[in-house]
DNA sequence: TCACTGATCAGCGATATGGTAATATATCTG
DNA sequence: CAGATATATTACCATATCGCTGATCAGTGA
């Protein structure tokens, strides 16, 4: 009856995919990349952050295999490597929504 | 031609979902319960983990919606409140083996 | 009341994180 | 080579979180 249980290594490593994409920053810049692809000093400019911080994680989107990059003169591209992000975070958004919706038909029950 | 952007607290409840499954305890019990609902005590024995530290992680599951819970006499059941989970680990998945493969296809390039 | 399961709270030590300032690297220009 | 710009990296601080433990409370049934 048992399906094969994940080993130890693959939940730390699927976890840690999954932590990359819990900071609400990095999502932001995913979300600004949708739009296509962007320098980092663009997405310091429409992101607001520091540029060290916006580079600390494209490093990490990049590594992770959730942008590529290509330099260009001085500036670097990044981009989306994929769609799955976004697949992954309209699976959690169509949870949210129920979850609001439900919540509006109880209207003020907090516990 | 830029799609709608995301509100800051969407980001934020998104990466919060996505927090929540980003530590492997979270997901190891996760991946328990899919052979099926478990009471607290069975997963405290089937993951070694101790009782508080147990309940505190179903807690937050359970709050966030990943798993419902029914009690039955003494014993607090335990269930996954959909697959949706799994499609998420799916995808992670997906791009793990890639990323495997494409680094056996290299052979011993670290940095 | 007693026994059992589970929830909650407080506290500990270790680790990881985001952010930022400073600095290093890469690229182009002259 | 020196200067300017874009990006990467490092060092550091403050904070958050984890797993764990012990204690305690709450719910259920005998």
């Amino acid at each position: 009856m048992a399906e094969v249980q994940l080993t130890p290594e693959l939940l730390a490593a699927v976890a840690e995919r999954f932590k990359v994409l819990s900071e609400p920053t990095r999502l932001q810049i995913l979300s600004t990349l949708r739009d296509g692809e962007s320098t980092v000093s663009k997405l310091v400019d429409s992101t607001g952050l520091g540029q060290a911080n916006v580079s600390k994680h494209l490093q990490i989107l990049h590594v992770t295999g959730f942008v590529t990059r290509r330099r260009e003169g001085l500036y670097v591209y990044y981009r989306l490597a994929g769609n799955e992000v976004f697949e992954l975070c309209d699976i959690i958004c169509d949870r949210l929504e129920e979850e609001i919706r439900a919540r509006e038909s109880l209207l003020g029950g907090e516990g």
